[in-house]
DNA sequence: CCTCCAAAATGTCCTAGACAAATATGCGAT
DNA sequence: ATCGCATATTTGTCTAGGACATTTTGGAGG
């Protein structure tokens, strides 16, 4: 039924794994072992690449590869996540609540999960909502993915779900219009809007002027839009998904395109581990996000006329 | 003031030319040239990455590499779109309100985007909205790009806000439980997001049952949320940037992994130019994938208990 | 128990060759 | 002249294996 086979492009696509990395694995650990078609070319099947994806997310945990490849399926599949959740930010909805959402979307009844979710937002008004239903929500969401409780197509409905309510109470907000103005988008290859969406909630309803250009800007593009829109900040968020070593360099090079006025704020889970900067401000919670925003804002001597 | 300089997987990330990509054109064009680090790896000059993504500009409207290698930066920048623009589904709003429409984008005024977008939206009513608005709004925007004369970050939030204008609108909507259920996303590396929308907008209407997962989910997992939300249709979404040469690889593979009832669709302009095939239904235009799900209702004899 | 250093593990870059697929070109026939 | 077809060229992607910077682990010594 399922006899598809996949070229190395394919499973690069599929797995996020460079094709310089799949054939590094197949020399160093000998697997995976792909067949070979007519050509002499790589050909995988559906299984490894679906071992392929396990191993990926086990290693998005901290697992080392030279480990994973020598464990059979079986035991792969019993592996927990390594790293321990990270206890804090866990105050806002008690732990059942939130459990009772992602219950609903892994039963894929989206209009249930939007009742629910439209509720809590009414009753709590949208920055609670925010802050105790979908940071946390989100985080659980991830964290459940990475354990395999949670398939992919599952993330993308809560994703795709949750991305539509923020989006709706944001429009229903008075469009800030004081200062600052904030350009809000994420650097190629950090496909995540979530975070953004949050942070961007939370600095309409400090009035803030929001300017969301989407996701994945390159940086160049990054520093034009920070001229023509005349921004005071550029505010990028990483996902814990995204690999942590590439950021340092990435801040570094867009500082380099940014003109120099312009703030340059990073956040994010994916920041939560980074050492202090000068050339841009790490904001690893939401909470951190709103305090630099107020402390922006006091910095400036306020043009009162 | 913009000394950065990139290595070359910076240059991958921000121009979408793979690396094996700009090794061989060095190789045989010697374009681009890059200096070496202290560690003998290529180091690219900002110029060089401009020039990169003019040149992959043009290749996306049918130049090729060979020439535009030996053409001069004045001489590349005069260069027009090659192909000529598809005449036809002109039929909608007459040009210049299309262009003043543009004109407020490029002026970076989202405000009065949202509102100049808000009213069509009231006067003609959804359908007429996306198919003499948004659709020809869309092409023309990737027009512009194309030549040039739009900046990458003036498409994102042209992008961003019609989005949002879409999403609102969908949501008003009362939530379609007719048959057929239809699951919306798009594979791997096609981010492009409207056209789903658009389409959704208009099966929204039909009161069909839409599951929008968002962009780029792995074929396994288009495979596996086809089972579990138990969908009629998987509809596909390529936009003209799309490489073409990997639809057909990317139907036939999705086929084999998707049960065998649920109808595969395809739609968006990545497809008009490709042949008809037995295992998906390819809809080229917004009016194909309305007729495409009539047929389908007509199709099945209607369980009218 | 902590700190520091060596060893191992890992990913990314490198060169250079081969070849299939897409596209252009030229030729003969209508 | 124009159409169709065969040949030539152009182009992208794959292959192999080597090198090395960086990160992580593990052990020795304080």
């Amino acid at each position: 039924m399922n006899n598809a086979s996949f070229n190395i492009a394919a499973v690069e696509r599929d797995t996020g794994l460079s094709k310089d990395v799949l054939r590094m694995w197949e020399r160093r650990y000998g697997f995976p072992l792909p067949s070979r078609d007519a050509n002499g070319e790589r050909s995988y099947t559906p299984e490894q690449v679906e071992r392929l994806r396990l191993i990926k997310r086990l290693m998005d945990q901290g697992h080392r590869p030279g480990k994973l490849m020598a464990t059979s399926a079986e035991e792969l599949s019993l592996l927990a996540p390594r790293r321990a959740t990270q206890p804090g930010a866990q105050h806002g909805a008690p732990a059942e609540d939130i459990d009772g959402l992602i219950e609903l979307i892994v039963r894929h009844d989206g209009l249930a999960y939007l009742q629910a979710m439209q509720q809590r937002l009414g009753r709590r008004g949208l920055q609670r909502f925010v802050q105790d239903t979908v940071a946390p929500l989100a985080q659980r969401i991830g964290l459940a993915w990475a354990e395999g409780s949670v398939e992919v197509f599952e993330e993308h409905l809560f994703t795709e779900l949750t991305k539509r309510l923020l989006r709706q109470a944001i429009a229903a907000l008075p469009g800030g219009s004081r200062s600052p103005r904030i350009l809000l988008t994420t650097v190629p290859d950090e496909a995540h809007v979530l975070g953004l969406l949050m942070v961007e909630a939370l600095f309409a309803l400090e009035g803030a002027e929001c300017i969301a250009l989407g996701t994945e800007m390159p940086l160049l593009d990054i520093g034009r839009a920070a001229s023509a829109h005349r921004a005071d900040i550029v505010a990028l968020s990483f996902s814990t998904a995204f690999p942590q070593r590439q950021i340092p360099g990435l801040l570094e090079q867009l500082r380099l395109v940014l003109p120099p006025a312009v703030a340059l704020w990073a956040g994010g889970g994916g920041v939560a581990r980074l050492a202090r900067r000068d050339d841009a401000l790490l904001l690893p919670t939401l909470d951190a996000a709103v305090t630099a925003l107020v402390d922006w804002r006091a910095a400036r001597v306020p043009a009162t006329g």
